[in-house]
DNA sequence: TTAATTTTCGACTTAGCATTCGAATATTAA
DNA sequence: TTAATATTCGAATGCTAAGTCGAAAATTAA
């Protein structure tokens, strides 16, 4: 009658191959695109055995994306806690974002594009979205402030940041992955640190 | 037996209705949410009559991303024709973008995001993208030979001015249009012009 | 006026796909 | 071993929406 650990695991493990297998088939066709017969066999189960694991193609969706947010945001979490400067601190940040996205390029893009797909409010994943979006705006605002970085609007400095970051729009076809060198290239170039000389 | 001017002019008004009706479901209802049906009564025809203007709703879209971009490609060619240096022409194209983007943000907002949703290639309206793309990374790059641009590499450059510039990535929710002001203090701040002082 | 042509449209057909069903198989606990 | 429970699955169901049909209404040209 208990469920054991090992039963528990294997239950997370199977739902993750689903995940994996989910998120190939988004990846190539598109949300609407995907079929749950698809990912079925995608991820090596069959078509009725994914809906033992989840509810609705909703929800394996909203899953990945609730994961994926959760995971980046634990991994930024302790980088967050660190008593640097803001600025020291934000760089941080962002070198750790351009981790997580040279780690599972698939899973980051898919993290940042596919809201633009979607219209369904009050999904859980958007509550680390937007803390993470709230604490590079603050590491910003405070920067400025202690006079770490130039004085420009943050608002402007965040939107310019995201470009860089996501390297996405304006990109279309010629995408390139952002890599380590770019963020520190941007940094001690662009927004050239008044502190030093 | 001849077809009459105003003939034709009256199926291209019917067209752009349909069009105009079409855009704004896709907003409101995303790619595939977005039914014949609705376009149809959104643009106050029957159903039946958007397939007597276009073959296929692949079709209606395809003219929505066409038309866009053929104008906003057109509104840019005085500008880059003009003999002005790289930096100020630079400057320019991108204030004529936001121009657009004041206009009919709808729009605007559709032409840059759709891409992503969208498997089909051919598409004929990527040819006015890919000219564009290829424009502003040009005028950057005579812009930094020129000595007008600190020295940066283009690529990142151009990646930050696609995030400035469209404000999408990275901003989820608090998404905010970018203004002439916007531009002209990126230009003035955040991208020094080293033939001043 | 009238016949050709253009435009309009709701009803119908059809295909695809999410979801459900019900039965089979495997695993666990006693 | 055996009964309860957990897992698996392909076939059947039902719905949605793209695209078609054939007939009407409107417009044009004579």
């Amino acid at each position: 009658m208990p469920v054991s650990q090992r039963q528990l695991e294997e239950r997370q493990m199977r739902q993750d191959r689903i995940l994996t297998g989910a998120l190939e088939v988004f990846k190539s066709k598109g949300l609407e695109g995907a079929t749950m017969e698809e990912i079925a066999s995608e991820s090596g189960f069959g078509k009725a055995t994914l809906y033992y694991y989840f509810h609705s193609k909703e929800e394996v969706f909203a899953a990945i994306l609730e994961n994926g947010w959760k995971d980046l945001w634990a991994s930024l979490e302790p980088v967050i806690a660190g008593d640097e400067s803001p600025r020291k601190t934000f760089s941080n940040v962002l070198l750790k974002i351009a981790e997580n996205a040279r780690n599972r390029p698939g899973l980051f893009e898919f993290l940042f594009n596919a809201p633009k797909v979607i219209t369904f409010e009050e999904q859980p994943w958007k509550r680390y979205q937007n803390r993470m979006y709230g604490t590079i705006q603050g590491l910003l605002e405070d920067g400025i402030k202690a006079g770490e970085f130039p004085q420009i609007n943050p608002q402007l400095l965040f939107k310019a940041m995201g470009g860089l970051f996501m390297g996405l729009v304006l990109m279309g076809d010629r995408k390139e992955p952002v890599s380590e060198k770019d963020v520190e290239e941007l940094l001690n170039q662009l927004i050239t640190d008044p502190t030093q000389k």
